[in-house]
DNA sequence: ATAAACCATTGACTTTCTCAAGGATTAAAG
DNA sequence: CTTTAATCCTTGAGAAAGTCAATGGTTTAT
């Protein structure tokens, strides 16, 4: 437990070395590693910002680009319907529409049947965009899974989307 | 694909109602549905909401927590190792660490083999608090993955870490 | 001995989250 | 049919979280 503090015969360099790759050697023993909520927060906080680093060059985000994956989707969201399948607040969703709308990649369109709701549908160029973009993000997410084999990758995903919209059904 | 906007004989009501289970289904095929950074960004959004309800009574938050549960362990982290373990920018540990100090959880001890650097250890009543803060999450957390069987929840946990873990190896 | 790198901290700044309220519209109740 | 209640989008305010650069004290590298 105090293995750190120990400074007997060596010149403080090579201890803190072994003492880095102790912690993590402990790190993946420790009780948190267990935890989903931790395994998520972690995934979550290192893929978003990758994913966000790898869509820069076409000018999305990953609230971004999901909301443009879903217009583009013969879903035919309303903002409300965005709101709900991204876990969101409807209020974060004007500013994403707002974006994605002066860019020219989607469409407000007022339902017919219901006009208080809007629908929000790609543009010819949002669909273009959505294509390249679906390119990068395949790519950005075989090399996230690169410890996995293909096999296990379609585990993964099962699991994790029967746990994810296990309230969505 | 336009079949939401159809408003043949009926009194608008009932086909609001197949609209949305129908939407539901379509969104269960789409094409985000696939992808990791979806799927794991909205079960964090789910599950971080959730077990910071789940914590309000021991005054705790995921983040707090997490902090608390690694100081706990036998890893002795410096406030740079929970940065990294914890995905976190160095700054934002330091007010996590602030307020869990002031209710006397954890406590800054300076290391004397670095005096750059601070280990944070949890106190007595951190522990104590832990170990009840602890059942709170196992339960949350066996209440999120009602839908998975026992195998399935040690097979999603182990394929999560090995991605989320993988570069902090 | 000097320069470079590192840790914790601060501060400024941006982004994201969380709520409450409002106008327009639709559903429910009488 | 009229009133009431609920829903959708939007706005705005405030809290929380993320990002980045800079600093003092300390340690490593040259």
């Amino acid at each position: 437990m105090v293995y750190f503090f120990m400074k007997s015969g060596d010149n403080g360099m090579t201890s803190k070395i072994t003492a880095k790759s102790a912690k993590e050697e402990l790190f993946m023993k420790c009780d948190l590693v267990q935890e989903l909520n931790f395994l998520v927060a972690r995934m979550r906080s290192l893929g978003s910002t990758r994913a966000n680093h790898a869509l820069k060059p076409l000018g999305l985000k990953v609230r971004s680009y999901s909301v443009l994956s879903l217009a583009c989707s013969d879903i035919t969201p309303t903002q409300r319907d965005l709101a709900e399948f991204l876990a969101l607040d409807p209020s974060q969703i004007v500013p994403l529409v707002d974006g994605l709308e002066t860019s020219g990649l989607v469409s407000r369109i007022p339902d017919p049947s219901d006009r208080r709701s809007k629908v929000i549908v790609a543009t010819a160029a949002g669909r273009k965009l959505y294509a390249q973009a679906r390119k990068i993000t395949r790519q950005n997410e075989d090399e996230t899974l690169e410890a996995l084999t293909p096999q296990e990758r379609l585990q993964l995903r099962d699991l994790l989307s029967r746990v994810a919209l296990a309230d969505a059904e």
